[in-house]
DNA sequence: CCGGATCCGGGTTGATACTG
DNA sequence: CAGTATCAACCCGGATCCGG
């Protein structure tokens, strides 16, 4: 895309991240860290194969990447933000709050939903809210397919398919599940509505607890 | 643009911001409040005018702008962001941050500059720093044009001119002008290096104290 | 299978010109 | 002032192909 030859701040970010695409793919290497190609596409549906190395390569050159040979089991490369990628971080939080509110109803038809999308949701708005060197394991199932969540004070980490056993678990319509990390749905509305919580459930309101105000989040106790 | 049809909130809100010059034309609206057609164009050189049509008919149909009847001197109509358009501050706010952090060189030579686009950095950085009922006016000159920017605990103004006396003015190049606003210079080094600063410059100083842990702003007294 | 490269049709963008 | 109209160039997405 062509540069807006503006010098503002705005225009700057959006001469290096305006161009489709390039924020998923900061979301896809921000949810599950170093990603090999295929990886990265699985987790794009809809991209076209030209489009995702020409953008590898255009962040790669803008500092946002970095191509690294991969750690052990694997014989080929992965992708992996740099420090100035993973700075988009406060972009990416402020993006899914926006849109998130937006999101009141299921996906339509050709919708595709992959858990990681809501897991990054938690990662980004709830880690931080364990205490301090405590961990809590969420485990999403939305759309026949699997993560976890690892929630820790100073960040989180998630991996596909459910490797270790979770604290607790919810599965359900990604919109279910949405809602209730979001805050716009309580516990109780949510199961109500067909969402599965399985394991301890007093992790998850714990979770839920808005950490500014200090107040309990809404478990349905009190609409 | 076509939709990304993923079922994530990134997706969701990129299908509706994720177009080129939305993000400009909110940029705009949040920095001078409802504006005419013309003075948008003014604020985005390099659109070309059918896109500033398309755009802002398509953020009309999303429900980031509505069209109004001017109020009283203008005969004509202006546009205005609505209440979820203005939710998009989040947003702004960190793509600025994000995109002050490169700027650490001047405008290219065909770069344009103006500057309110300073002025909605200092607004959305700085605002929310004055005590509870005051109000700082400052004064912005970069590139031949001034604008003022009215800080106060709740929010901020922009106008074009310098209708009102400021406080204190900054003028000089914008690089100087954006490195002290977003902390990256200090007063001492900004006017080192040829940033000028008119009027009560203890205001200025008042303003970088960085309230989080109400430390004083590095004035260049202690490097 | 993995990591792309190539080709192609159609849609989008942006410059210019024009109009009520 | 507030937009349309037109058109060339470019970008996007889908399909296909190809070397490890």
């Amino acid at each position: 895309m062509k540069s807006y030859h503006q010098y503002c701040s705005v225009a700057r970010a959006l001469d290096v991240v305006g161009d489709r695409w390039v924020l998923l793919i900061v979301r896809e290497l921000l949810a599950f860290g170093p990603s090999r190609y295929s990886d990265l596409k699985r987790g794009l549906p809809g991209i076209a194969s030209n489009l995702l190395a020409e953008r590898l390569r255009t962040m790669e050159a803008d500092g946002l990447v970095e191509r690294r040979d991969a750690p052990a089991p694997i014989g080929t490369q992965v992708y992996e933000l740099t420090e100035r990628g993973r700075e988009l971080e406060d972009v990416l939080r402020a993006l899914i709050r926006w849109g998130v509110s937006t999101m009141t109803t299921g996906p339509s038809e050709d919708d595709a939903v992959q858990p990681q999308w809501s897991a990054l949701l938690a990662g980004l708005t709830l880690s931080g809210r364990s205490s301090a060197d405590a961990e809590t394991i969420l485990g999403i199932e939305t759309g026949s397919e699997t993560v976890r969540v690892a929630l820790r004070h100073d960040g989180f980490e998630i991996e596909r398919g459910p490797h270790a056993e979770a604290d607790v678990t919810l599965s359900g319509p990604a919109l279910l599940v949405g809602g209730l990390l979001s805050g716009r749905l309580t516990i109780t509305e949510a199961t109500g509505l067909g969402l599965e919580v399985a394991g301890r459930a007093e992790v998850l309101s714990n979770l839920l607890v808005d950490p500014v105000d200090g107040e309990r989040a809404r478990t349905g106790a009190t609409p």
